[in-house]
DNA sequence: CGTGAATTTGACTGACATCAACTCAGGTGG
DNA sequence: CCACCTGAGTTGATGTCAGTCAAATTCACG
């Protein structure tokens, strides 16, 4: 209840193993998921997986009004999602991560309707999608799978009307963090230590706040034993309480 | 793309008619939408309908944590759907109209992930989603139009991303008018004169606002000529610099 | 027609934005 | 190796938009 406050875990909770040891392309994308599928099924899919493609930091793997051809799945690298408004101010939308799926948003219409660009250098998985419809069809469980993964999106961007909607500056960045640690966990990475692969700017846009008051809300966790903090490592000091921030539990710190 | 910082209409520009005139149990939902269904397909929706079933206004159609068993196809009336936030305090994810589908969210984990309650008495149709699931497997357009549905209500999701992170208030506001005016135009109904099925706490609650910064607000487009109000019926008066209020292009009223 | 809920309006407050100055890290070239 | 430069980040002073609180008014419904 309380980490769903913010956009869900992407990835179910897997051993990271298995998803490494099997997917010829894409190690760990998350199409390889399914589970049950077999291994005919697997092959199926590694087959109709298009190119791997490197996109290198900053770089734009899709803008808006592209018209849409393939999913991606991240391989490797973090990427983040923007709107443009009509005063060509962006609005960050998510940040993704390896494992996760980038593209969803312009089956509607055959066009993207978000730019996506590499935050440091990346690797993707191209899925062309007319493939992947015709996979789908034949494949109850990778369609299955293919619905629960567009479901989560929705509830991800719920979790994100909330944090916008209806919660103060420091709940919303303890929110961020807590969401970006439990996604690392989930990868089997450190969620008491990581990169912010992404700046303060960044952080800010997508959470409806300045760059100052990003710079602020560190510091004043820092200063009260939270996190510790340098340049974009950060380190949780305190999980609970930070999760207790998020849900609101505890107020003010 | 001015209309497009707000929630993207939900149905294609259709001509009513052609819905009305066709699908026996549910007269206008979006699933008899598909482009190219011929007869036999469309009788095999309709076979998979489940029941129609009445929700009086203020009833609820599901809650967070119901098993997930089926979507919903509304024929007439309104909705909204809200999250609930961990001190309990609700946030609103969106108001859906008839031709709108809903529990969309509750697919990735088998349970709603937000409540939908009616706004005035609604009916809806119950489509099992196990047996959506089948006719998917077997109908191509139908599987295309489902996955245009589910991307839909992701890129109106980030709308409202946009909407709650990047505008001020009196922006926010305009562009909720020009939305509903937008989507009641799509389903053939005046654009320009209209009732507020919601109350001005629950349009607040939506645009992350207080039911006093949405009465100010009302007042001030009053005042402005932009709007006819009278409780909750509303008349736009200047269509065109709402518009262009919701774009950014003219900033103060 | 009366009662409670919804809405409006006004005065005040506060959280976060804005503006501005400063610090620091990392890269570059002499 | 160091001086310089640049862009990211920090910190402080001030401003403002929308929230809060309170009271008046209108509306919906029995």
């Amino acid at each position: 209840m309380m980490i769903s406050a913010l956009p869900a875990l992407t990835l179910p909770s897997f051993p990271v193993e298995i998803l490494r040891a099997r997917c010829a392309t894409c190690s760990m994308h998350q199409l390889c998921l399914p589970m049950g599928l077999d291994m005919a099924d697997m092959d199926r899919l590694d087959q109709i997986i298009g190119r791997r493609r490197k996109v290198a930091r900053g770089a734009t793997l899709f803008r808006i009004g592209d018209p849409f051809v393939s999913l991606y799945a991240i391989r490797l690298g973090h990427f983040k999602t923007y709107q443009i408004n009509p005063n060509g101010e962006e609005q960050v939308t998510g940040f993704q991560m390896g494992g996760e799926l980038l593209g969803m948003d312009a089956i509607s219409a055959d066009r993207h309707h978000c730019n996506s660009v590499a935050l440091e250098d990346s690797d993707v998985c191209e899925i062309p999608f007319a493939s992947l419809q015709q996979l789908l069809a034949d494949m109850p469980t990778l369609l299955r799978h293919f619905h629960r993964m567009m479901s989560q999106e929705i509830t991800r961007e719920q979790g994100v009307m909330l944090l916008l909607g209806n919660m103060q500056a420091t709940q919303r960045f303890a929110a961020f963090i807590v969401n970006l640690a439990s996604r690392y966990e989930a990868r089997g990475y450190s969620s008491t230590k990581f990169q912010l692969r992404m700046s303060r700017e960044e952080i800010g846009n997508y959470l409806g706040l300045t760059i100052e008051s990003i710079s602020r809300l560190l510091s004043k966790f820092k200063k009260s034993g939270l996190l510790k903090v340098s340049n974009r490592e950060i380190e949780l000091l305190n999980p609970a309480k930070l999760k207790a921030i998020t849900a609101g539990t505890e107020t003010c710190i």
